[in-house]
Order: structure tokens, then sequence, then C-alpha cells
DNA sequence: CTGTTAGCGCGTTCAA
DNA sequence: TTGAACGCGCTAACAG
């Protein structure tokens, strides 16, 4: 095989020609007489020319700037992990003449999220990482991008029929049937499972929460059929109806011992728990925000599941860059590992170097 | 802040040096006065210099040659994701110039870590990736790179007294913390603890399981004083000498219905369960090794605790990259994220990438 | 000991 | 339309 690394100097004398033109040809920059163009082109088809990444660095002084747009968020919770990923990337990366910035966006509000869509339409940038929200705002970003022919790349979750770089994110879907299967570990006859739900349907998140809830029936149908499963809706922020709710729900089943969170509020039930003295035999949630942690360590929950957040802003701000800046190919798709964190493993669990 | 991308040059004129100069001290290869040292190292100080990694990598010429010794190994097996790692980092670091070549040795076998250690002092190399086994040969090593002024770094095993570029492994004392903790989990009394160990004390691993004892033993005084704890010592080959040792082992100790292996073969203990019908309430082990995760699988084996091999060697070529090729500072310890796997996520479960 | 210099491969002038 | 020349930032060799 030609493994041999050629350089423009080496076309343009396979060529008879001289760099200046091999390199017009290479970014077709016009200027080139047929006959050249012909010349050039056939060295270029015979042998495989794959240009020097640090020459194109250094001599085009070319500045990469990525764009991540990701929600508001405040100290330890989710989206600050993710963003601590992104930044560490960018430190690692700044070497090589990259730059990070963020817009971000109020979670789950629409009139937010456009704003931010169309401000990254503005400002100009060569990459952009994306936690997607809406999706017809997301659809027509994302068709804006490529006809400027911007790559983009999805964390968190998944845009499908886009032509994404790739997308970084849990398998949601996989992630709610290990919740099935952890809850049931030790199951015993007559026991009943609760699932605690959203009550804002309008939101993005949902989608997600709802491939965990596939996943995760899918479990059950697998395994126990005929066991009775209650949903408990609750409010994402009224706490005094929550709490009625779940003393409504405990005084009527009584049975209903095991029991998951699919948003990352597993605390909400957890406090309910440890303010009243109830217990369950198995509660589980996602995400290690601060609060869910503390009630792991406290025991009303007994599991979590992480999606390692800031592996997915470290990866997915890499993922741009070897795309963009050392052209090499990117997998198209990169599931998070799945980590079970217990009461026990919690404080040796960090999740990235 | 001072974002600005300082150059060699700027440094120089700053510090009223040449260009030449200042590269001196930045790869310390000396021939350079005291005051020229200060002047220099004082605007260092000050400014955050971060070397365009475009330039660097276009200006080498320098071939570097890293040579890993580590164990053979067979598809699959522990060190087959070691050298997984190892391949990674290579196939990231080939536009840096740097090849990786590898010395395999007989784990264990005395005589062939002895050539091993040989054969690389006669190959000519700039780095080596050291997966330690006998004391006093590594010492002999260790100390002929020292002489020649070559790096090397530990991985699995760290061996001390020794000026190693950086170790890379797990907290074998602490892992041996977390095994006793999950095992406790569920602990009822009455019940009694099986130790599973090794009967070749004079082989190098042993040190590391030993390690990994001192934390066990160190939660079980913590948290469980007056626990029945029982020895069991078995062969690596011998299996039928080992259904000896365990028939009688657990005829005459019923209680004994928790045990953890501290070596990587759980699955011996695993496949004779498997093979009588016996159960243990919790069988915890270490590494994912495939007869291991079979009887994970299969429910004999509670618990696995993964050390990322594929990342111990993925990081150790690294780090011995970014002190040779990019001259960087390398952090001396590096303890890899302990895992805790189960029937339940082993199959989501990847190291890295 | 120190400054100068010649590339590395490519992008970008600028004459011709 | 083309070729030649310069410089990006850094390394390494060389001359003082």
């Amino acid at each position: 095989m030609g493994n041999k690394n050629y350089t423009i100097k080496d076309i343009a004398r396979m060529a008879g020609v001289s760099a200046g033109t091999v390199d017009r040809v290479l970014h077709n920059r016009g200027d080139v007489s047929a006959s050249s163009l012909e010349k050039v082109r056939k060295v270029l088809d015979e042998i495989n020319y794959q240009p020097n990444m640090f020459a194109i660095g250094l001599a085009a002084k070319k500045r990469y700037s990525i764009v991540c747009i990701i929600p508001y968020y405040m100290a330890y919770d989710y989206w600050y992990a993710v963003a601590g990923g992104i930044d560490r990337a960018a430190q690692e990366l700044a070497p090589y003449n990259v730059t990070v910035n963020y817009i971000h966006y109020l979670h789950a509000d629409e009139d937010s999220y456009r704003q931010a869509c169309t401000q990254v339409l503005g400002e100009e940038c060569d990459a952009v990482l994306l936690a997607p929200n809406f999706r017809e705002e997301t659809l027509k970003l994302t068709s804006a991008l490529e006809r400027k022919g911007t790559p983009y790349a999805f964390i968190d979750f998944n845009v499908e029929q886009t032509n994404a770089l790739c997308y970084i994110g849990q398998d949601s879907r996989m992630s709610g049937y290990i919740a099935a299967k952890i809850l049931m570990r030790h199951f015993r006859e007559g026991q009943e499972v609760a699932l605690f739900l959203n009550n804002q349907k309008q939101s993005p998140a949902e989608i997600q929460m709802q491939r965990r809830l596939e996943g995760f029936m899918q479990y059950l149908t697998e395994n126990h059929v005929g066991l009775a499963v209650h949903d408990v809706v609750l409010d994402k922020q009224d706490a005094d109806a929550n709490r009625r709710t779940l003393d409504r729900f405990f005084d009527e089943c009584p049975q209903a011992v095991l029991g998951v969170v699919f948003n990352s509020r597993v605390y909400q039930v957890a406090d309910y728990l440890h303010a009243t003295g109830r217990r369950m035999e198995n509660l589980l949630g996602y995400d290690l925000l601060k609060r869910n942690v503390e009630r792991l360590k406290t025991g009303e929950v007994d599991y979590l599941i992480g999606q390692r957040p800031a592996m997915q802003g470290y990866c997915g701000v890499k993922a741009l860059c070897t795309h963009m800046v050392f052209k090499r190919p990117v997998t198209a798709m990169r599931y998070m590992p799945i980590d079970v964190l217990m009461k026990e493993n919690i404080d040796f669990y960090f999740e990235f170097e």
C-alpha cells in the first residue's frame, strides 16, 4: 500500500505543476487551466493524499470556535456536570486553537430555546454542540447549520432524522430496562410497584422519560406478568400537592414498596419518606444530583442510575474536534455506560479522570 | 486574564534572551547560564504558556519509541484489555512520531520476566511502560533505565522506592474496603465470611491481594467486630484439590455464606458452586474475565469489581508521552475508578470509549 | 553558554 | 493562469 505521506510538493512534482496550483485545485478556488487541473486530478486519483493537519493548523492560523448550547444550571446539578466536562475538553484543546463558548437557555422553555437557536446562527462558529429541547426548533436550527456546512452534535438526547455528526448520551430504553431489573432484584410475592411520573406532558424531556418507561415495562412484561403497577404523578415544584398525593398513595397502596422515579427528582419522594418516616423496600432514581446523593446516603434511595454528564460534554466537544480539527472519522452513536450507584460505592465513584 | 497565546518568541523578548535559550529551559536540556535561566523562569511563572500543538507536531522530526512490558494474554482476558488501551493510545500518538512496541512475559514466571527486562535494555527505546512482577528484577531494570535516563511508568501494580514517572492503577486497599462494604450489605446475624486465597505466596501479585485484604479487614474491624472469618486456600491450577478443599469447607462451615476472592479467579469458586448446586448468599470477585462474567450472569457471582485495564494502558502510554514528547508535568499517581458490576449492569458496561 | 538559522507542510500573498 | 516566496511556532543543529 502507498502508506507514504504525500505532501503538496510531491503532488506538484508528480503532476509537473507548482505547489500553488495543487493547492488551488485542492481547495477548488479557481484560476486553474483545464490541463493543469487534469494533471493534478490524475495524480490525486492515484495516490491517497492526506493533508498534514499540523501544517494546516499552523499555516492557516486557523482558530476553531465551538458553541455549546445547553440549559442554564446551578452548582452541582446535572448541567453543571456537563459543563464541567465541556470545560475540561476546552482546556485540553486550547493548544489547537480551539475556543469554546456557551449559549444557555431555560430548560423546557420554548421561547428561551428558540432565542438560543437564533443566536447561534448569528455568531460565527465552526461547530455546535447541542443539548436539544424542542423538536421543531431543533430541526430548523440543524437545517440552517447544514446549509452553512457547520457540523453539529447532540448530547443527552438524540433528535432523529437529522444529519448530526454524532449523538452522545445514554440508551434511555436500556437504562429503563436495567432500572426494572435492579428494582425487581429482591422482589417478593405480593409487592407492588410505583412509578413516579411528571405532570408536564409538553416537556421535551418527557420523551426521554417515555423511553425509560418503555424499557422498564418491557422488563416487567418479560418477567413479571400480572404485577400491579401504580402511576403516581408529581409536580415539579408544588411540594404541598406532592405531599398530599404521596400521603394518599401510600395509605391506599401499602403494598407498593418498590418505586422508580424516571426524572432526576427522586429526592422529592425520598424527602417525603425521610420526613414522614415511611420506608419503601427499594427506591430507584436517576442522576447524581446533590439532593439525590444525600438521600442515597441516608438510605431512602437505594439505587441511582448515572449517565456520566461530564463525559458527555467532554466527548461531545472532542468528537466535534476530531472531525473538524483532526479530520478523523467519528462514531455516530456513543452510548454512555449505565452506572449503578449504591450507598456502598457512591463515595468512590468519580465519573471521569 | 492573560488569555493571549504566548509564543516562544514572546517569551524570549520578555526575558531578554533568544528563542533558543527559551527552548533550552523549556525542555531543560542544559547549557543555560543561571542568570538566563532565572530570567526565563520568571517570565514563565507570570504567563500561562501553552505551546502550540500544531507547531510541535509539524516540527517534530524526532521519532519516539515506547516499549510496553506486559504479560502474555489471550483474547478477552485482563491483559488483552490493557493492550487494547495501549493500542488506542498508540494510534492517537502516531502523528507525533510515537511508536509503541511490546515485550511479553509469562505472568509470575521469574525467568520469563527477567528475560523481558533484559531484552528491553538491549533494544533502543525512549520510554518504558511496565507491568511489574518480581521486585528484585524490577529494581534492577529501573536502576538501569535511570542510568540511561529513560523514563518509565508502572501500571497495574506499584513498586515503591523507584523513581517512576507515574503509577497508574487501582487503590488496592480501598477496593478491598469497598469489597467488604458491598459484601456485608445484606449481612444477617449468624452469617460468616469466607476469604478465598492463593497458595502461591511467592507470587508478586500476592502483594496486591494483601493490600486488598487489608482494606477488607479494616472495614470489618470498623463495623463487624467478632465476625467469624475463614481463610480458604485454593490452588491456581489443581481443580481436583480445590474441589476437595471446598467440599470440606462448605460441609464444615455452613454459615459461611459470604465470600470474597481477592485474585481474579472467582470463577474457581463459582464453577464449583455451579457444579455442585451449592449457593452462597453473596460472592464477590475481581476483574471482568470472561469466565467471571459468565458466572456473574448465571448468578453464582454477585459482584465483580473492575479496575479499568484498558484505561490503565491508555493512560500509561499517554503519561509517558506528555512527559517525553510534550514536556509537560505528569501526575505521579493515577488511581482508576473502582467499578462495581452486577448481573444487572454488566452487559452495558464498557470501560472506555 | 548563546543567538541564529533552517526546515516541518501548508495557506497566502505577490509578481510575472 | 502560474510559480515563487514568505511565515505560522517550534525543534534542533550550528556557529560563534
